[in-house]
DNA sequence: AGGCAATCGTGATGAAAATCGCATAATGGG
DNA sequence: CCCATTATGCGATTTTCATCACGATTGCCT
């Protein structure tokens, strides 16, 4: 199965994500085998042109007056961004945000198992949080090689968000999804994808502020 | 004051915001009122150099051999993303995620008050959530008109997101933050920014997959 | 069967973003 | 008081990303 492996880059593996979803779940009644390129393109604002370039940068060919398997990209793009091999992660402050995340079914559905929550807080260990016990921070490490674990979500305060990362790469981690508005320094063999979501405001409020000024 | 009005681009505001965050609490001891666009780079992991051209944008002149002025700097960010004029928004769908969302309290130092929250579920509604009172949607126009609010956020399942959106827009709302994993359709004259938190599974799976295959 | 219309694939083009290189300015030490 | 040092500012360059343009392919219709 030619799947070509050409080092995919970051806006690429998004939109795959976009097309997966829009493809296994967002077109309701439309229960054609077959989409094509401008229909990906319509329902998500992207270019056509685009849509098709990024299904050939893994491999996808569609076929001229038809458009592309449906079934088929969805598989590809699973095989592609892993879906299909579940990975399970620890998620490390379980307070607000680690809860809704914890508590988000549909995680799953793209291979993260968050199997277990850590969290220092006396109250909160032992407890359970979205349907999960809540553990010491103290078994972290043990339970990370324990369980192989090579994903971490990151959702404690800003101040314990660097000695918990050093913990974490030291038990042998490899890949941290970081919620804490900050830069963690990881040894390079680490990945580390930022989610830094009130970065939007920057966006809002400037559009807030220079609505009237700039005229749309 | 010369703080020129070029219609800054998404990335610029990102990392303007980060130059705040960094400058108004990143650095901890470190009492020198002045700043070298190479210490912001550091911090940040960004060029000296787009640092450098970021902050000209808004108008702002280092000095040779010296840098920046650190307070400036946040003055003059404050002023261009508009954290000086602070706005209230409405959270539509108070669920996990905007639960979390209200809780945070750090949106307030960029300008950001949620004032209220509204849901259709009947056990929610009247109960406190981050200590305000949830209300129910019916109520969602006639708030947003009589408190003249201009920011939405908007945390429902995906489902009712578009019929929500119509009516914030009905309601006379300038921009919405859009957490849900939709594309919305707004007239032209209404903001959007998408947080679509998942989209970073699809680096992280896709490392994760092919972290031994393609050597780091 | 043959032309028509829709759709694809891809090289060329253009826009945006990041980075480089170097002249210039300010500072502090000798 | 001058010079070496350390920053900046900005034009030039490179890299990345998105869009356009067009020939090729395929199914559909008559
Ligand atoms: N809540 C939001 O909407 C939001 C938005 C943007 C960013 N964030 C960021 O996400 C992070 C978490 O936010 P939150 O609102 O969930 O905060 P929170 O205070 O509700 O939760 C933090 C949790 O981490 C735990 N914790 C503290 N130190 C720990 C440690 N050393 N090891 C393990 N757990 C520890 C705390 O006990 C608490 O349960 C913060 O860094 C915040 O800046 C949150
Ligand atoms: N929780 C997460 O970690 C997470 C991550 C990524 C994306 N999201 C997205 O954020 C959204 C919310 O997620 P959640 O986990 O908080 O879900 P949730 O089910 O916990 O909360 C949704 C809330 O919206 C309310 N609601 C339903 N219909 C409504 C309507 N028409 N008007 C007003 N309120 C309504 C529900 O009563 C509920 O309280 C979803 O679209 C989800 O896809 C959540």
């Amino acid at each position: 199965m030619g799947l070509r492996v050409a080092r995919l880059r970051r806006l690429v593996l998004e939109r795959l994500m976009r097309y997966y979803r829009f493809l296994s779940e967002g077109r309701g009644r439309r229960p054609a085998p077959t989409v094509t390129s401008a229909e990906i393109a319509d329902a998500l604002d992207i270019d056509p042109t685009q849509v098709r370039k990024d299904l050939g940068a893994i491999g996808l060919l569609g076929m001229g007056r038809v458009g592309f398997d449906a079934c088929e990209i969805c598989r590809a793009i699973r095989i592609v961004l892993g879906f299909d091999q579940p990975y399970h992660a620890v998620l490390v402050g379980a307070g607000h945000l680690g809860t809704a995340l914890m508590a988000y079914a549909r995680f799953s559905q793209y291979g993260l198992n968050v199997s277990a929550a850590f969290d220092t807080d006396r109250r909160k260990i032992g407890h359970l949080v979205a349907g999960r016990r809540v553990r010491s921070t103290r078994t972290l490490a043990s339970y990370i090689t324990r369980h192989d674990i090579r994903l971490a979500i990151l959702t404690t305060p800003v101040e314990a968000a660097q000695k918990v990362t050093d913990r974490l790469v030291a038990a042998g981690i490899e890949a941290i999804w970081n919620f804490t508005p900050t830069r963690l320094t990881v040894p390079p063999n680490v990945f580390v994808r930022n989610e830094h979501i009130s970065l939007g405001l920057s966006e809002l409020a400037y559009h807030l502020t220079h609505l009237d000024v700039t005229r749309r």
